[in-house]
DNA sequence: CGAACTATTGAACTAGGTCAAACCCAGTGG
DNA sequence: CCACTGGGTTTGACCTAGTTCAATAGTTCG
């Protein structure tokens, strides 16, 4: 639908190694297996659902909207920031295909949601979502639990911010979106975010990310061309990141 | 129980002003009003529940612990921390009397929680708390309520450790402490917890704190003695902290 | 091809960190 | 009552990781 299903090649990736490219557009099943409460749930709230389709860079919703509804992603990326009078941002996290979107919400959405690239969402809206909690204590766990695991990863988010190096928080990022994207057998993957978006979610310059990425190149640790990173060395990448997942 | 309830003055404090201390036990009801729904949810958890007593510094629960327990804080401080191999620390969040504690963890603990002053909780099996929630879907619904809380408040810190400086985050810190502790009518609090808490919570160093703090104070925007802290110029200080509140 | 982006690289600068030395109590024991 | 000790705090001097500013280089699209 929005990009072409056959594999790529860059020309500056060819001209060391080839890098191989994975479509950006993949089945939810791909990358997050739904869990049974979650298809019981959907399936329920099937009803009144509606798709949507939002362009690159175009916001879903803004900070301070009323939360009336909530989203699944079937396709595409989307960020959610924070922005501070004087144009600093905070993208607090990237949202991936089979995630879920401002269903944590209060009465208002406490961040804006954007397009990272062209998105289809599915929608639906929050009152029923909280009717069928309501109804069905599975899907109120199951609600904690989405909830429960936003708050632990908001909470490691807190921890590369206050406390890990550029370094760190480079291989954090690359570490933690090779774990959630698809990717190949060398663990090859396509990063649909610019630079500035990596820059203000992991709480750096876009020099610095820039700077950082070319530095791992340069040690072995990673392959990049452009919006394309191949993990070369998944030991030291995890080893830099403090990640006790290795 | 743990301090006496008269005000004190400090020796220093009051060399140039006197700084009139308030009390650091506090009934909930000073700090956090209950909501109905708490009041309802709290006697209904009753049976079963027991009081705990902890002295400053011991651990309540370990970052990895099974989540069995959760804690309502009745007096004292307590900080919840993340830690890493090397030693680096992340202070997550201070809770005050009133703040639930361990509520929305997964099946393990991911932060492990301390003590800061001596504290006593009333504890909670999480087993019983699902159960009730389960059968209530008010309860249900407050969960998910204090979920989204702390999702917003976490959201707010990865601002504050993403892009604020040093003074800001100072500000920003006085600020919310200021908005969430007792204080008498010249804005003057006990900050129970020390620098080194303070400057993990933060993301910046014990001698960044000092010196930030010094900085205020030689501007006019805060009085301070040690641990207390008194606003003076609470515009200044709100306009510092980037804070919509004002 | 040229305009407009985005990414990359280099050089100079600075906010905040590091190291080290006072300082300031609170508690202890003579 | 006072010296001593040990913890947290404060302050100063210096240093560095990361920012800022500026110039270059790909890339995309008309």
């Amino acid at each position: 639908m929005f990009a072409s299903l056959q594999t790529i090649e860059t020309r500056s990736a060819s001209r060391s190694s080839p890098v191989v490219w994975f479509p950006r557009v993949v089945s939810p099943a791909q990358t997050q297996p739904a869990r049974r409460a979650d298809s019981h749930m959907l399936e329920t709230l099937e009803p009144g659902a509606s798709t949507l389709c939002v362009e690159k860079d175009r916001e879903i919703y803004s900070q301070g909207d009323p939360a009336e509804f909530c989203y699944r992603i079937l396709s595409g990326t989307v960020r959610t920031v924070k922005l501070m009078e004087d144009g600093r941002r905070q993208v607090a996290e990237f949202l991936l295909p089979g995630d879920f979107l401002g269903l944590d919400a209060l009465d208002e959405h406490d961040l804006a949601a954007e397009a990272v690239t062209a998105t289809v969402l599915r929608r639906y809206a929050r009152r029923t979502v909280e009717a069928l909690a309501d109804h069905d204590p599975t899907v109120a766990r199951r609600l904690r639990g989405l909830a429960g695991t936003k708050l632990r990863v908001a909470r490691e988010q807190m921890m590369l911010l206050g406390r890990k190096t550029a370094v760190e928080r480079i291989a954090s990022f690359l570490s933690d979106m090779t774990a959630r994207m698809p990717h190949g057998p060398d663990g090859r993957i396509a990063l649909a975010m610019g630079r500035a978006d990596i820059a203000d979610h992991l709480g750096l310059t876009i020099e610095t990310v820039c700077r950082t990425l070319a530095c791992l190149r340069r040690d072995g640790v990673i392959e990049m061309a452009r919006e394309a990173v191949a993990i070369r060395d998944a030991r030291s990448l995890h080893a830099l990141a403090c990640d006790p997942r290795h």
